[in-house]
DNA sequence: AAGTGGTCTAGACCACGTT
DNA sequence: ACGTGGTCTAGACCACTTT
C-alpha cells in the first residue's frame, strides 16, 4: 500500500534552530567530504553500501546515490558495481597541471630520475615565508627547511626549495627523502592537498646558474605553489626550472570535459 | 491509483540496433550540450522549462532535472527559480587561470587599459604555425594575422601575435579591433572554446626587447594558446609578458571545490 | 498570487562484474 | 547466480522570486 505521500520531512521533526537551510544531500555530501579530506576515511577506504549509508543518515537510497554519484563525479569516490564505494587515490593535482610529480613527468619523458637532498634543516619561518605560509594559531613556528635537485638523464631537470609544515606531516622529521622526492613522500602522506600557483620568469642568478649548471642570466621558469588541507598549510614549494627547455602544459575547457 | 511500477522502459521499445548503451540522462544531456556549444543554443538562450523538456524528451522531470543540474553544476545553465534556465555566459576561462582576458587583468590591478594594433594581414599558415594550429581539412589555408600590443598605465603588458581562423570567425576579417582587444572580441563571437597553454621562460631578443621596453635578455614569460571549438581551430596565441613582474597565478584542488 | 525550480521518496527493473 | 550500483518514475511538498 502505498502511501499517498506525506512530504519530504514526515520523519525529520523540524530543527529548534533556524540552522536548518541546506538540503539533505548537501548536509550528507558534506559529512562524506568531510571525512575524506579529513583522512578519516583514508584512500582505499571501502564505504557502507549505499543502502546502508542511506539506512545510517535516514534518505531515501535515491537521495544517498545523488550524494554519491556527486562525489564520485568529483573524483572523491570510485564507485564499481558489485565491488561496492572506495575511496579514491588522490589525482596528481586535477591532471591539469602536472608539476606536482617531477619524477613521474621525468619518466614520462623516457629518461632516468634521480633526487637528491642538498640541505636539511629545521628552522623558524622568515617573515617573507611566514606571511607566504599563513600559519595558523595551532602552527608550530619552527618548519623542516629542504632543498634538493631532480635530475633527468644526469643533467639538473629543477630546484626545489621547500618548507613542510609538522604539524601536518610529523613523519617528514624522520624522513631521510633518499630515492623518493619530498613532493611524491607528501602526496602520499597528506593527500587531499588544494594548492596556489605563482608562475614568473626569472634571470638565473649566479648560485642559480651553478646549480642548474646554465649560464647566469638565462630564463628560468619559477613555480611558487602553498599547499594546504583542510585549512592547514602543509608546504611551500619553489621549484626552478632552467632555461628554454622546460615548459608546462595545461588544458581547460568551460564545461569541465567529464565527458 | 499508483500503477505497481512497470520498469523504465514501458514507454520506450528496446531499439533494434544494440546502439543503446547510454542511459536517457547521458543521451539527452549529450544533446542539451551540443545544442550549447555549437551556439545553436547561444548564451542568454532561454530554456523550455523543465516540466516541458522533460516531456519534449519522453522522461519523468527527475530525469530531465538531473541533467539540468548537471549541466548547471558545469557552468553551462544558470538556473533560476520563476525565471527558468538560461544558457550561462561562459566564463572567463573557468576562473582557473585568467590569461585570457588581459583587459579585465589589467583593469583589475586599478590601471588604465589599451590596446593598439601593430599589422595585421591575411596570409597562409608557415609550416610551423600549421602543425601548431593542426587546421581541418575544410579550413581555409589563409589565416588572419594580427600583432599587437596591450597597454597598462602607459607602459608596454604584453606582446600578443595572433592567428585567427577565417572559417570560425568569419567576421573577424571586417573587425578594426579598436579599443576592444581579438582576444575580448572572439571571446564573444565564438564562446565555449577549450585551450591548450604551453608556458615557458625566455630571454628577450633584440625586437621583443624593443617593443616591450625592457633590456635585451631580460627573462619574459612566453604563453602559447591554442584554441579551438567544437573540434575546429579557433585562434593561435603567443602572448609575451615582460620580465619579472607578472605572474600566473593558478589555484587547484582535487575536488572539484564546488562548495 | 502564481509559477518555476529544488528536493525527496518508495518501489522497481536493469546491467555489470565477481563468484 | 548473486549482489551492488545505475537508472527511472509518479507524485508530492517546499521555497524562492517576480508580478
Amino acid at each position: 500500500m502505498p502511501l499517498p505521500a506525506q512530504g519530504r520531512n514526515s520523519r525529520r521533526p523540524a530543527l529548534t534552530s533556524p540552522t536548518r537551510r541546506q538540503s539533505q544531500h548537501a548536509r550528507i555530501r558534506a559529512i562524506v567530504k568531510d571525512r575524506i579530506l579529513s583522512g578519516a576515511w583514508p584512500p582505499g577506504f571501502q564505504l557502507p553500501f549505499e543502502t546502508d549509508l542511506a539506512a545510517d543518515f535516514g534518505v531515501s537510497r535515491m537521495t544517498m546515490n545523488k550524494v554519491l554519484t556527486e562525489l564520485s563525479r568529483a573524483g572523491l569516490l570510485v564507485r564499481r558495481r558489485k565491488l561496492g564505494t572506495v575511496v579514491a587515490a588522490p589525482r596528481v593535482q586535477a591532471a591539469v597541471m602536472e608539476i606536482t610529480d617531477i619524477e613521474a613527468e621525468v619518466r614520462g619523458l623516457g629518461l632516468p630520475y634521480d633526487f637528491s637532498l642538498l640541505t636539511r634543516a629545521l628552522r623558524p619561518l622568515t617573515p617573507e615565508e611566514a606571511a607566504a605560509a599563513r600559519p595558523g594559531p595551532d602552527d608550530p613556528a619552527d618548519a623542516l627547511a629542504l632543498i634538493g635537485l631532480h635530475w633527468a638523464a644526469g643533467a639538473p631537470f629543477c630546484l626545489e626549495q621547500r618548507l613542510i609544515n609538522p604539524a601536518a606531516a610529523p613523519l617528514a622529521l624522520t624522513q631521510t627523502f633518499g630515492p623518493e622526492n619530498p613532493g611524491a613522500w607528501l602526496l602520499r602522506e597528506v593527500p587531499w592537498t588544494t594548492a596556489l600557483h605563482r608562475i614568473r620568469a626569472i634571470n638565473a642568478g649566479a648560485d642559480l646558474a651553478r646549480l642548474l649548471q646554465i649560464a647566469p642570466g638565462e630564463a628560468c621558469l619559477e613555480i611558487r605553489r602553498r599547499t594546504e588541507s583542510s585549512g592547514r598549510w602543509v608546504t611551500l614549494v619553489h621549484q626552478t626550472y632552467p632555461g628554454t627547455q622546460h615548459q608546462l602544459v595545461a588544458r581547460f575547457s568551460p564545461t569541465g570535459d567529464h565527458a
